[in-house]
DNA sequence: GCCGTTTTGAGGTACGCAACTCATTTTGAG
DNA sequence: CTCAAAATGAGTTGCGTACCTCAAAACGGC
């Protein structure tokens, strides 16, 4: 109400005005550039702060000329929670030409350090900003620290190398996303006792682990009449995890709950669909909701076709979910932002951790 | 891969020579301005598309000139969920100023339609985009039909006009999140019987008989042994919701659930606990938990400092949430695509049912 | 006070588009 | 065929910044 709408937004002449000095001098302190006394950029800087003055981001841009080029380091594997990300950056092309933006992908087998540190370095030079999913090791450390260094701007995305150098994470906080998965293992499992297992890709993966000890702490702080089994590692993969789970369920008779950690989602919902069958089969005469009664608490992460489809059957109780769509594009706000320079609206780029259960599918 | 990074993006120019026609013509073209015959049309538009021409957003802004103003509508009493999207705008300050693009609050009774409408008339030709929490009522229908009419963008933020030719809706599906709050409470729980009751503001209001309908469809499919208990309206207000609850437990001793469809979060929480007291004092001596069996599964609306901290004391089970920020800054984004003409990024845009718990709280 | 270096000023060009003017061509009705 | 109206071409200006050049001024060491 009592803005003045009259009053035309400040331009780096009027800033210049105010300090006293050329416009090329304002441009020199705007952009680091040489051969500015201390004593000038202080008074230069001092105009602008106390006029709160904002180069018009419209005008930057078009006067840059050249277009900004990202690079997205991704997994070379079929690993649909990455597809969805490449799908969403696919979306955003009309966004992104408008702004004359261009997001290229770059597959390398994340999983192994040297390809990974290669595959970063060489990109060097090329672009203004590249976002990777890093696995934490220290030659994969060294290549981030080289592009910054180097004044690319890095962003870590879903897996994150706290220690290196890189500007932004985009990703959740997976300690607390494993709390999550055991708070609502617990609690949905209720009255019942018995026993949780838990089956993870690999319990060296950094995410992986770190799931598995926030899982941990929630069961341990608060179901301590719930046993939890030992980590089963299915390696992500269908056949195995479903084998393994399939034994573990003929050697313990009262599991009550079941965290998958990773992917594998699949043979992990093969394997409780047959245990409902065997169970219904041998109990069917005694009590009609028996299979209510034996039924495994079943909670995973991400929303893809297929947990969705187990979400609606009531095979699955609930995905911990980061939202692809959201993690794209915050990754490609978050390096533009620091390409030009603007702040970045954390609470924006924050990553959430959704719980997702059938009546609140995206 | 296949990119040829050498190819500069096509201009304005270059559409007009693919067309064979002047710039000028393609300007008209590109503004729906007169005076060009529809086959030129056609052909323009043709050589736009097979292009996949998109205008320099950076440079259409900066020749635009004149800044662009959006007024926000909003609830002149002291909501705390409306405070937050408030805050969230004042957030952005910068973000907005870089852009040159204005924000203005302006406060009203929402909840008086012939107030609500005459607000929205008053901002006929002042602004770009609107952005309004709209009580759904003929006036105010009317009031937003008027505005699109003269070329203003409207959006409907977290109350919807369906009925309206507002050109978006910023909020969550309301039928959705009262189902979602249904499964949560017949599944946390658990195998317990007794009585779920139902605290809202009032079931006139379209949210709250929205988010009713969800929740008692779910509680009549999944959970029939649950007996949900007629509907108390608080009015938004703590000492009655408390008073009214209080009374509602005396009378029944059964109730294992309570679902808090509005406000009054405080007066919920201060009659549960005073409810977990007497019957802890009232059954100590025979059960040590039988304080735990008779808990009453408590779940309510939006992430608040109250129920950030009813979450954390394990008196809240789970918070329905739709996110205040993302409102905020959606609303901005959506009316800054509509009045650009950019094409709006939905997946983006889409609000989505939070479910929180301790263990994921933002 | 001299000279070389550093700092500063002044000015220009370009970016892609919006918005406008005015002249010219094309069109269709009579 | 004529003439007014409609359609189009050609051109200009300005938006606010980046980036560049060249000259002028201030500075510091001796």
């Amino acid at each position: 109400m009592a803005e003045d709408a009259s009053t035309t937004a400040l331009t780096l002449k009027d800033i210049a005005r105010e300090a006293g000095v050329s416009l090329a001098t304002v441009d020199r302190v705007l952009h680091n550039r040489p051969g500015v006394r201390p004593d000038t950029v202080r008074r230069v800087k001092e105009a602008i702060a106390r006029n709160a003055f904002q180069p018009h981001v419209a005008a930057a841009e078009l006067a840059r000329g050249r277009a900004r080029r990202f690079a997205f380091v991704m997994p070379s594997g079929p690993n649909p929670f990455m597809q969805q990300i490449e799908a969403y950056l696919g979306e955003m092309s009309g966004w992104l030409s408008a702004r004359r933006l261009s997001v290229e992908i770059v597959a390398t087998d994340v999983f192994d350090p040297s390809v990974l540190a290669a595959s970063l370095e060489s990109l060097s030079g090329d672009y203004d900003g590249v976002a990777v999913v890093a696995l934490d090791h220290p030659s994969v450390r060294a290549a981030i620290n080289d592009l910054v260094e180097a004044g690319t701007k890095v962003v870590t995305l879903v897996s994150d190398v706290p220690s290196s150098r890189r500007h932004h994470y985009v990703g959740i906080d997976n300690i607390a996303a494993g709390r999550t998965a055991g708070a609502l293992v617990g609690r949905l499992i209720g009255q019942r006792s018995g026993k949780v297992a838990i089956v993870a890709g690999s319990q060296a993966l950094r995410d992986h682990a770190e799931r598995i000890f926030g899982f941990n702490q929630v069961m341990a702080s608060e179901f301590p009449d719930l046993g939890v089994l030992p980590v089963l590692e299915g390696r992500d993969e269908d056949n195995r995890s479903e084998q393994l789970l399939a034994r573990l369920f003929g050697r313990h008779a009262d599991i009550v709950g079941l965290y998958n950690v990773g992917a594998g989602t699949q043979g992990v919902g093969k394997a409780l669909t047959d245990k409902a069958l065997t169970d219904k089969a041998l109990t069917d005469k005694v009590s009609s909701d028996a299979g209510r009664e034996k039924r495994v608490v079943f909670v995973g992460h991400d929303v893809t076709a297929l947990t969705r489809r187990l979400l609606l059957q009531g095979v699955m109780d609930a995905a911990i979910s980061q939202n692809p769509g959201h993690e794209a594009r915050a990754a490609v706000r978050v390096l533009l932002a620091l390409a030009r320079g603007e702040p970045i609206l954390r609470e924006q780029e924050k990553i959430r951790i959704d719980i997702v259960m059938r009546d609140n599918l995206p």
